[in-house]
DNA sequence: CAGGTTTTGGACAGATCAATACAAAACAGG
DNA sequence: CCTGTTTTGTATTGATCTGTCCAAAACCTG
């Protein structure tokens, strides 16, 4: 009986997503989300009830499409441990690069959110710490498989390397929005899977 | 002739780029600079001109206060390459340890403004890609004496591995605005450095 | 001590912010 | 085709934002 939505949700999602992930929390208003989903105030308000509960579901969908996908190349068991972590390189590496603006990636959203709200927005910081240990854990059992393979020859501890890539990563990731070319995101990368 | 002002302008600058520092660029409102500060607004706006000078103003502080101490520590030459990488990780995680708020740190300006204003700041990227290059001249020459002692015996160039250390400290920023706390942080610089 | 200049405080301007109110439009079921 | 429910567009709220205005206070110099 009720009227139904002329939009999709899901799609009305992404588009605000992406438009917190551009341009940030702070500085995206909510006639910005209004002209990038297509909606109205109102039909953003009903669906979404705030632009803080809005943003709270880009981050989880980001998470969602992006650590999934990557964290399905770490547990890929075809291949060996290096070169999964390897394909993790390169697939944030080609993410950086197909999201460029003016010669500068747009980096990572839960980076971003990091350095931007994770210390006055706790329920931001929760949902960044929840999503950051799935990826520490996935990292650390693929360095446990290089190590009983042989070919991560590191005398530290999984956890403590899985450590280590997961700050690389983040560092990967302001390199790019600093402007970094595609050689020099490489090397970094390259750089840290010989520390392995 | 003139009445002179009743504050230092030094003084109130430090508290401003703190202010930044801690809350970001878009967080911070004028109100909010004249807390910290102490000043009137008329105060700000008469010595500083807007919001965005006094925040370039700031950054320039910033790198002139950060940069310079981290960058006399790499070019010491009284000790060996190593302990001077060493000594800059140091300098890092202990200013992340003495600057937490809440279990976390604050961070890095110069990160924080890649990441919020980079893309849509000219002067501020312009700002911070200066200041970048010093650190990265200055990085590049101590691992060229490092590779020249045999203290450092990866094969890579010193300007990729001056890039690779500049991510891993970019990541450690982030990962002390997640929360990391120091044997985590000790652990991720330790592991750059074996990478050299 | 007086004149000229600057700083300072507080009120204010105009814009923009997130969020709401409300009525008209659009749809489903009976 | 009508009834009830929901969505949608528009106008508007009240707060907050950056920046300005202006008069009074404070200072230095002559």
């Amino acid at each position: 009986m009720p009227r139904p939505k002329e939009f999709d949700e899901e799609q009305a999602l992404d588009a605000a997503m992406r438009t917190f992930w551009v341009n940030g929390y702070e500085a995206t208003s909510t006639e910005d989300l209004c002209r990038a989903t297509g909606l109205g105030r109102s039909s953003i308000y009903n669906t979404f009830s705030s632009k803080h509960e809005l943003f709270k579901r880009s981050l989880v969908r980001y998470t969602e499409l992006m650590t999934t996908n990557q964290l399905a190349l770490l547990d890929d068991e075809t291949r060996t441990a290096r070169d999964r972590v390897h394909a993790l390189f390169d697939a944030i590496i080609a993410g950086e690069v197909e999201n460029r603006r003016d010669e500068r990636g747009i980096g990572c959203l839960t980076v971003n959110t990091t350095v931007e709200l994770a210390a006055r927005d706790p329920e931001a910081a929760a949902l960044v710490a929840r999503d950051q240990q799935r990826r520490l854990d996935s990292l650390e059992a693929v360095i446990r498989v290089g190590q009983r393979d042989g070919q991560f020859t590191s005398r530290r501890s999984p956890a403590e390397l899985a450590r280590f890539l997961n700050a690389v990563i983040a560092g990967l990731r302001v390199a790019g929005q600093g402007g970094a070319d595609i050689p020099t995101l490489k090397a970094i990368a390259d750089t840290a899977l010989e520390a392995l």
